[in-house]
RNA sequence: GCUCCCAUCGUCUAGAGGUUUAGGACACAGGAUUUUCAAUCCUGCAACACGAGUUCAAAUCUCGUUGGGAGCGCCA
């Protein structure tokens, strides 16, 4: 058996998004599955769009998702390079370019982008397929001469069969066929000598031994012409597998206001690694028993290209919430602050935590653990614990602590706490804590809500928060006498 | 305009001709639990796009229609 290689091959042009990670994900899964190697290509043809800091958001993003790559950029083998601008400075595109006109496969184009456009946007009015009209594939030495002495530059077109069929069974959707007719005679190298996507990309799969090529369903048309070119060179044809592609809410191409971010963004808003690859796993794959949860190993040994769906998935970020949700319910404390601590430094929020306690910044999180959706949603979270004068939310105080119904009550109730707690030498533990405030309760014959309530606001100055006697274990005897004075002293 | 791809609850999906009153998950609604908010558990809501055909039998196979997506660049 033949180790399987596949790559995920981007082009630096701007931020990868969701789209991007999706199929980088399933050629890693895949990969990892199957014992292969996974490989990474810079496909960085387009000299105007490509940039070297779109290049650092790939590889950022590639080390945040842990999609280790076996190959790619910084990486020497005998394949490297990984980018393509490099390999065309090394003159591999243009040898296989000049071996396919040799054998009559491809020819040089004068034309002009203007003549061709007239040409497409003619045909398309016809009702036909709007494509070049193959004008310069006739053309004798003596025209070639002539043109190239007018100091005309040529592109390379690469010469489609007029008739026919040209086929290939996809391991997602199985059979595709296309009518050979409809094809242009595609460009494989620009007049500047740089090579164009489809020509590179056939290329370096074939160089770097590539067995699967796994890709986004927008690829499917050209599958064929990259085919011709494998067949054309004498080259074995890889295995296709064209996933479906991730569409937003309304069904329509996903844009920015569907989520459709960096996928760096996602980092900030505090998403973990695993909760993104967990949920984009689940989009276009499924296993037979229905399973939502998977850790990172579970997804490495389950997947395969065989369970992968055909029909486009819509991107829920709802779900994803639930999956991140659930992923921080299943941290220990320790490894959950230390998912904070990584986000605050990753986010420059260093001040949002500044001068707080580490020990009591872990328990802060563990009381809140289950409440938590996003990392940046801590620092709301549990910033009550670490203020010296907290803030009284609007509502707490209308509702518990002022309102005609509950006023006498939460006074008293107050009064007495701050009473007893002075006085008496309590055991600050939950436990006793409760213990008193069921006591006080009863004492004075009112609903344990009733004291409880109060208590809350006047330590927390909320009307939710952690379980109550837990928050004021951790609180600690002087914090809680200090805040019920002072509560006292505000409002009655 | 031409071509290709796709079509099961609002969303992600299971489903390979009879095991299906179409299963699971998110979301939503209700309930239980609870000092609050969550979390958890239980219950409910809710789908085979449409029309022909093949077959004793179709969500499943075929064709057509409709809808959606993609491609048709000296972009990748």
């Amino acid at each position: 058996m033949k180790e399987v290689r596949v790559r995920f091959a981007p082009s630096p042009t701007g931020d990868l998004h969701i789209g991007g990670v999706h199929t980088a994900l399933f050629n890693w899964l895949f990969a990892r599955n199957q014992n292969g190697k996974f490989i990474l290509r810079i496909e960085d043809t387009d000299e105007i769009r490509s940039s070297s800091k779109s290049v650092q958001i790939i590889l950022d993003a590639m080390k945040w998702l842990k999609f280790d790559q076996d190959e790619g950029p910084g990486i020497e083998s005998k394949y490297s390079p990984y980018y393509q601008m490099k390999r065309k400075e090394q003159g591999i595109y243009q040898k296989y370019a000049n071996e396919l006109v040799s054998k009559g496969f491809a020819y040089p184009c004068y034309c002009t982008c203007q003549e061709i456009d007239k040409v497409r946007k003619k045909s398309q009015a016809n009702k036909l397929p709007s494509k070049y009209d193959k004008k310069c594939r006739y053309l004798t030495l003596e025209d070639k001469k002539q043109e190239k002495n007018k100091g005309k530059k040529a592109v390379l077109r690469f010469k489609m069969p007029n008739c026919g069929t040209t086929v290939f069974i996809d391991l997602i959707r199985g059979r595709v066929e296309f009518d050979n007719s409809l094809f242009d005679d595609f460009i494989i190298m620009k007049a500047n000598g740089v090579p164009t996507y489809n020509f590179a990309c056939t290329v370096d799969d074939y160089l770097m031994e590539i067995t699967h090529v796994l890709r986004g369903d927008d690829h499917i048309s050209n599958t064929p012409k990259q085919i011709h070119i494998y067949n054309a060179l004498g080259w074995q044809i890889p295995e296709f597998a064209h996933m479906s592609m991730i569409l937003g809410s309304d069904g329509t191409r996903l844009s920015k206001r569907h989520g459709h971010i960096s996928v760096l963004e996602y980092r900030n808003e505090g998403y973990l690694q695993e909760a993104l690859v967990n949920y984009l796993a689940l989009l276009g794959w499924s296993t037979e028993d229905g399973r939502q949860i998977f850790n990172i190993e579970d997804l490495k040994r389950s997947f395969s290209i065989k369970r992968c769906g055909a029909s486009p998935a819509i991107f829920d970020i709802e779900k994803l919430l639930w999956i991140n949700g659930e992923k921080i319910r299943s941290k220990n404390s320790e490894q959950l602050l230390r998912l904070f601590i990584d986000w605050v430094r990753y986010t420059n929020n260093e001040k949002l935590i500044e001068g707080w306690d580490i020990k009591l910044l872990q328990k802060a999180i563990f009381l809140e653990q289950e409440k938590i959706k996003l990392l940046k949603d801590i620092p709301f979270l549990v910033n009550f614990f670490f203020i010296e004068n907290i803030e009284y939310h609007e509502e707490a105080v209308s509702k518990i602590l002022l309102s005609s119904k509950s006023r006498d009550i939460a006074e008293l109730v107050l009064n007495e706490a701050i009473m007893r707690f002075t006085k008496y030498q309590y055991d600050f533990s939950a436990l006793a804590l409760e213990e008193y405030a069921r006591n006080l309760a009863k004492e004075k014959n009112i609903k344990t809500g009733d004291v409880f309530h109060p208590i809350r606001v006047a330590v927390s100055g909320r009307t939710h928060g952690p379980s109550l006697f837990h928050m004021m274990e951790l609180l600690g005897k002087d914090k809680i006498v200090k805040r019920i004075a002072a509560t006292i002293k505000k409002f009655f």
